[in-house]
DNA sequence: GGACACCTTGCAATATCTTCCAGGATCTTC
DNA sequence: GAAGATCCTGGAAGATATTGCAAGGTGTCC
């Protein structure tokens, strides 16, 4: 094993794992702890991860879109007009699908008592709903993905294959003009058996992640109904999904006080 | 388990519950109430905790995004004893299914690293584990009950009878001489499903519901295994349920200040 | 005011980090 | 293809950090 492939694989595993002893990465790579501690003291030059005592953690855990730290404050002001702009789009009475996602919280947070089922597989969505008496609350079965607060394998895609929405609100990690692309696997499975059941499918998805790909390719825009966006979007992109017959809606970001 | 991915557990475990005494906090981490002190004092530092007597609380109590309400007032000392007793009963390594209900959640917090897979239809003890990388927790589906955040149907019945586990641990609200009863219908199918996929049945329940009957009877004796409660139930028949061989224990309440 | 639990401080044991060195692999140069 | 240089690897010894425990002080509750 080279050290390049090394270093790669420790940061792959810590990009799972998020902490790792040096003994437990030893033993992933098959080389001595000496040699981990070495890579390890070089993987923190490049700022990717930190050294810590007795190990390693994750820096930037790449996936920002997903990860639901309660911490996270990226983009917070775009979301938080998406969110507003796409609840606007709902229809009373309908029963709608909500994908994980910080994004799609954001969502979930307007649509007050417009919507009388909501089916999830996020569990901070799920949390926010649960309290009231005015919403049916369908949650998926799944086992819950680090971190992420989301359900995530089969029974989670069994349970939206098996259901019917009027309307499914997604989020991606990647817009471009062959399609949107997403950073989990595993949740790249769910979301197309969300679209698969929906009568109409909204995508949110802010400025920062047009012209975008990430790992997984999720689905071209045939059905794709709707993508609310903020107005830092690219002009380019937006006109050729105009130009494609979908109802880009551009979300106006209001000025906002720092989260406190 | 290295410092700095304690203090982030701890972190997250504060998130979850609002507020835990070190020793609580220290059977969760697996570390000394020394080491505990010391890591909850370097998360003072960095504003996200405050000290409190007697344990740690969460500096901000996370607006709305993703905190259950635990906030049981009723029997906590004697649900907190009966969480330690019972999570005593749990060999490490073993997969268990945790029920719904106050009394369940404390256990699941004693629980720590010991057990590694967790299946639940309560949210509230999903959310416990949704931080850790260290236990896989799968989340029945189902609809949310209001004010319980527990997941109830037929889709939750069908996750248990689909599963299996080495220990279920359930509680009820009350139990009789000719055995125990719930006061929820949709919940006690889902009880029939845990208990019929366990090899080790355990019920967790205070002294305060002996000698009571709720409105459905939801199982004799046959597959209960062990009842753990508090010293506040009735010697009666406590005697009776061991004549029937079932392993009953009797965890001490130990006074406890009241969480200021 | 007394009893009790909790916090602080100091200390020994343990684990980890740093630094250094020798053996081996790989690369460079001829 | 061979010889030398360079780098990488794994381990060892001393330095440092962390951990758990105990003694004494302080705050809290009744």
């Amino acid at each position: 094993m080279h050290p390049e492939e090394r270093r790669a694989k420790i940061e792959t595993y810590l990009q799972a794992a998020e902490f790792a002893s040096l003994e437990e990465l030893a033993q992933h790579v098959g080389a001595s702890v000496s040699t981990v501690r070495r890579d390890v003291a070089e993987l923190e030059e490049g700022k990717s991860i930190r050294r810590t005592h007795g190990g390693a953690r994750i820096l930037q855990p790449k996936t920002d879109e997903f990860v639901f730290n309660v911490r996270d404050t990226h983009h917070v002001p775009e979301k938080e007009s998406i969110g507003e702009a796409c609840a606007a789009l709902i229809e009373p009475g309908q029963n709608v699908i909500i994908d994980s996602g910080t994004t799609c919280f954001h969502v979930a947070k307007h649509l007050g008592e417009k919507v009388a089922q909501v089916i999830t597989n996020s569990l901070p969505v799920a949390h926010l709903f649960s309290g009231s008496n005015r919403h049916e609350v369908h949650v998926s079965g799944g086992v819950i993905y680090p971190r992420l607060g989301t359900l995530v394998g089969p029974d989670a895609v069994a349970t939206f294959s098996r259901m019917h929405a009027d309307v499914a609100i997604l989020s991606g990690s990647g817009i471009a003009e062959d399609g949107i692309y997403n950073s989990h696997a595993l949740i790249v499975d769910i979301q197309r058996a969300m679209i698969a059941g929906a009568a109409k499918v909204i995508f949110c998805i802010d400025g920062t992640k047009f012209e975008r790909r990430s790992t997984f390719f999720l689905c071209d825009f045939a059905k794709v109904d709707v993508v609310v966006t903020d107005s830092g979007a690219p002009a380019a992109l937006v006109a050729t999904l105009r130009a494609r017959g979908i109802n880009v809606v551009l979300a106006a970001v209001a000025p906002r006080h720092p989260t406190a």
